[in-house]
DNA sequence: CTGGTTTACGCAAGCGTTTGCGTAGTCGAG
DNA sequence: CTCGACTACGCAAACGCTTGCGTAAACCAG
């Protein structure tokens, strides 16, 4: 920069001017100076403008990934919100900092007040309430994925996990469907919503669900096979299953096909998240979508917002029954 | 810090040098600061470190976008490679930026230069061969995923693309296939490099390849269909098909599925990248498995050494075919 | 007790910008 | 011609840290 203002002669704070289009630098000599600049191709220090203005334009993300996944972030559904997430924060002149954390550990040096970034997105329930709300009370512009709760003092997007799980329970017994599996993890919020779901949708269609056809793991394809085939081999009959995600779903139609069952003539799945793949496998998944533009839009709205001072409340969004050829 | 410093009764310099564990400091008085800035929970402002040391430790990563994907991030095998990437790239101790590329536009913003990360990687050859060779020139670290061309000043780290396409095609050359078509955009050099493995293998078992049988759109599912169809509808026989892609593999089979052909048994597939839903789809995808994890840690390897001035070969790592049901 | 080392810290410059304030020059009104 | 109001720019401080250099104090040998 200085070289540009030697060269130029004019001072350093004129070229700071000049290239900032500030209106008290002449049009002649900011011509000379963005032109200069240019054959220098020269560009300003992102670093020592953060410092000096005392802000920057980048906002940290949070992705967790289960140590059991040999360490590899694997969720496509994750993947996908990520995504939109990053769409969302370029379309805002925002850079992304992927962090990546230990679900299990659950903590994380806060980007926010090391100055590297001005707002954080953790995308998915992890971190402990009490850790999100003393970042809201230290006023860190923060925004999570997943389910609110009780007295929380920050920020949250969701789909509407209740009426999704309802949705597609009551998708299911309006197909006659009268003993219908849960597949999912109940202690998170946002799977416990969908149980709940599962729940109404029953009592709505007055059916009782029968506790024992309820599996509860979700995110380990090993545990969940156990539990399938522990219900299996118990001789309980079911004919449907609904399972809180994606990826349990094509996980249980592969282990009942594998038992011999048709799906759907035998049992009938439905998903959770509307993924890519579940168009894909055979047969399709009916799933409930979950919207992953909006997502990413509210989320990073939801930290603007607060960067700007501004409150935000919490933001549910609504989802939506895709029926394919896993349900009939 | 300058707080810290006045608490505890030194000069911030000292702080400083307390908190970075200089040798020059007092055990005790190094005792008294750190807890006092425990206590604060006083964390060091990054960017203002950066700016005085003159290097930081992010490295910006760049994923391209197809505008045609309605702006979606949706390539799993993109992801995983992403993955690995912020995987060895925290075990290194340095942050990842991520920025998202349209591939059809091809230009960024230098985050190098402007001081933003002290290393690039591109996922993916959607960067010109001059553009690269011009940051190779101004010594950026650099690295790319993708093939190696010649005249090459930067670093690329890829599969053995040339092997993979070999042993893929091989490997329904063994099976009895004699007509097998390829799917792949060949203009881009790994799909290129593919091809050519197709071709070496027909030579070695003294097999003509039809080049009606060849499909050249791969990531563009509406196109594909299109072909596919009319290849079909050309009466053009074939009995295997060798997808330089998984997701086009994945695409190919529906199709043929929907067409009423029977996989393996009248056709026989295979893919290339084994992402996860390879495994889950029906059948499982016989796939070239390319090792994911190895390609991170060769990208941010080859980053940091060229961070620390030291040149650093192009690398091709190698693949090996997984044998599942798509392919008999 | 003196002179030379070592230890433990303070001082202040400087990283590359931005920006409030000050000020020569220009201009128009009176 | 004088005077105030602009205009267009220069000056220098400040952002929060690191680090080379300087130096009192402590220590040891002679």
């Amino acid at each position: 920069m200085s070289d540009i203002a030697r060269l130029a002669g004019v001072s350093v704070g004129s070229v700071s001017r000049a290239l900032n289009g500030s209106p008290e630098i002449g049009e002649e000599t900011r011509q000379r100076i963005v032109e200069l600049a240019r054959s220098l191709n020269y560009t300003v220090n992102v670093g020592a403008r953060n410092l000096r203005r005392g802000h920057n334009r980048t906002i940290a993300v949070i992705a967790p990934f289960l140590p059991s996944d040999t360490q590899r972030l694997t969720d496509p559904f994750l993947w996908g919100l990520i995504g939109a997430i990053a769409e969302e924060l370029t379309a805002n002149g925002y850079q992304m900092l992927l962090y990546r954390m230990d679900s299990t550990k659950m903590e994380i040096a806060d980007p926010v007040e090391t100055g590297a970034a001005a707002g954080l997105i953790v995308t998915g329930q992890w971190l402990s309430h009490d850790k999100a709300n003393a970042l809201a009370i230290a006023r860190v512009p923060f925004a999570m994925w997943g389910a609110e709760r009780p007295r929380q003092l920050y920020c949250t997007v969701s789909s509407d996990n209740l009426f999704g799980g309802r949705c597609a329970t009551e998708h299911l017994l309006g197909l006659g469907k009268r003993r219908i599996a849960f597949v999912g993890d109940t202690r998170t919020d946002e799977i416990r919503l969908r149980h709940e779901g599962y729940l109404a949708a029953h009592r709505a269609h007055g059916v009782a669900p029968d506790p024992r056809l309820e599996l509860h793991s979700m995110f380990d394809n090993v545990v969940l096979r156990r539990e399938l085939t522990e219900l299996l081999d118990a001789d309980i009959g079911f004919d449907a299953v609904f399972a809180a995600g994606d990826m349990a779903a094509i996980e249980v139609m592969r282990l009942l096909q594998k038992r011999g069952r048709r799906i759907p003539e035998d049992v009938s799945v439905v998903g959770y998240d509307d993924i890519a793949v579940a168009d894909l496998v055979t047969p399709a998944l009916t799933t409930v979508r979950q919207p992953l533009a909006d997502a990413g839009k509210a989320l990073v709205d939801a930290v603007m917002s607060q960067i700007q001072e501004k409150t935000v409340a919490p933001r549910v969004l609504s989802t939506s029954l895709v029926v394919r050829s896993s349900t009939a």
